[in-house]
RNA sequence: UCAGACGGCCGGGCGGUCGCGGGCCCGAAAGGGUUCGAGGAAAGUCCGGGCUCCACGACGGCAUGGCGGCGGGUAACGCCCGCCGGGGGUGACCCCAGGGAUAGCGCCACAGAAAGGAAACCGCCCUCGUUUCGGCGAGGGUAAGGGUGAAAGGGUGCGGUAAGAGCGCACCGGGCCGCUGGUGACAGGGGCCGCAUGGCAAGCCCCGCUAGGAGCAAGACCGAAUAGGGAUUCCGCGUUCCGGUUCGCCGGGACAGGGCCGCCGCCGGCCCAGGGAUCCGGGUAGGUCGCGAGAACCGUCCCGCGAGGGCCGGUCCAGAGGAAUGACCGCCGCGUUCCCGCAAGGGGGCGGCACAGAACCCGGCUUACAGGCCGUCUGAUCUU
């Protein structure tokens, strides 16, 4: 199991604003937007959904599915100390329970792997690395 | 049995694993336990209230908005109930923006001769002239008929007439005035008036009633960083008059200016009016409250045709704040579809399976809604 660490809600206005300006990635019916908060091992979780999605009932679905998501995934696939916002896009609501699992996993991955990359002496990485996925 | 009218209700169920928000309990804490946790429309935000703050000086006038048969219900309503009037339907029932059109102004397209103190297009009738005896022309009468139109200046019948016409009469319609019944809207009946006086008030308007404004992002409290307010002080301080003066200005009086109280009038009230320094209080980010025991819900009984009201007993029933009620699985139900079967039926696949998510709270209205249930009634038809 990975490293235990807190996740808390992302409420403030402020902190999406941030966020929006982070680097992104899409994949199927979520977009995910991870930003450095360079803080104590902690990951903060917004979610999303515009009123592209559709009126109150589908956003509200969306938002659910995202979050039980991320309950499930973001123990694995989060670094610590990032604030995460999730974004609805269309077919959120209708997506099948697993394909919409994938999305979310394969867009933390991909994030934690652009982290990874570019900048290494930006944060020294802690005891052990986002596990890949089994 | 079929077709229909009206009213009411439900709107997936049970179980399991992992989670979320509030309350309570245990715990030093981490955490654990327990309990509650979306709707009939939670929606649109269209009315009416509660609650909160602001504005509230009186009088007269003006302006603006809303409502509009009558009587009840209600905290109140533009809502609901009952009734009246009009219209529709064989019927159960349904519909009505239902005050005033002899207070006034305005409008009545197209068609039509004429669209409101009317009008002669085709007709009809009379007189005169003319005639090739078919008619034609001129003058006049006439709104019964044709034609136009949504609507043609009451309708039907009889009389009357040259032809016609409320010209006369009867009935219906209309207006005015009593009478009777009804709380009332109205209804019934009587007398008088032959009766130019259509429609639109959802064009303006008139009449009656009624109405302060904004909204929980209301508002109250606690309160960072940075930029703006009050007190003191220094410099400065409209016009004019008087006095003083160390010529820097100072003191007193009068006159002003601008803005606000919906507008106007009238009296009245309030506020503002330069820059620098020192000190002190407000507000923003954020946090806490407001924030759910109520015009509450359930049940018996009583009053009322009904909307509804009352007595008694019982229940506690979401309170988030980037916003909790979710994810998955099994069984049943539902819909759809396929296979087997003569049939009854059996088996499988697919489908988060109607509209839709509380945001201060109530009462209504309106709109959306897969499928299903119950009751009352009407009209046919069949059987007895």
């Amino acid at each position: 199991m990975p490293d235990a660490f807190p996740i808390e809600r992302l409420k403030k206005r402020a902190d999406f604003l941030a966020c929006a300006k982070a680097p992104a990635c899409a994949r199927g019916a979520v977009l995910v937007q991870a930003r450095s908060r360079d803080e104590a091992a902690l990951v903060r979780a917004g979610f999303t959904a515009t009123r592209r999605i559709g009126g109150a009932v589908e956003r509200s679905r969306a938002k659910r599915r995202m979050r039980e998501a991320a309950r499930l995934l973001l123990p694995h696939h989060a670094r610590p100390g990032f604030d995460y916002v999730f974004i609805a896009r269309g077919g959120a609501t209708k997506r099948p329970w697993d394909r919409l699992l994938d999305d979310v996993k394969s867009a933390l991955i991909r994030l934690a792997a652009d982290i990874e990359a570019p900048s290494v002496e930006a944060s020294p990485p802690p005891s052990a690395g986002p596990r890949p996925p089994t």
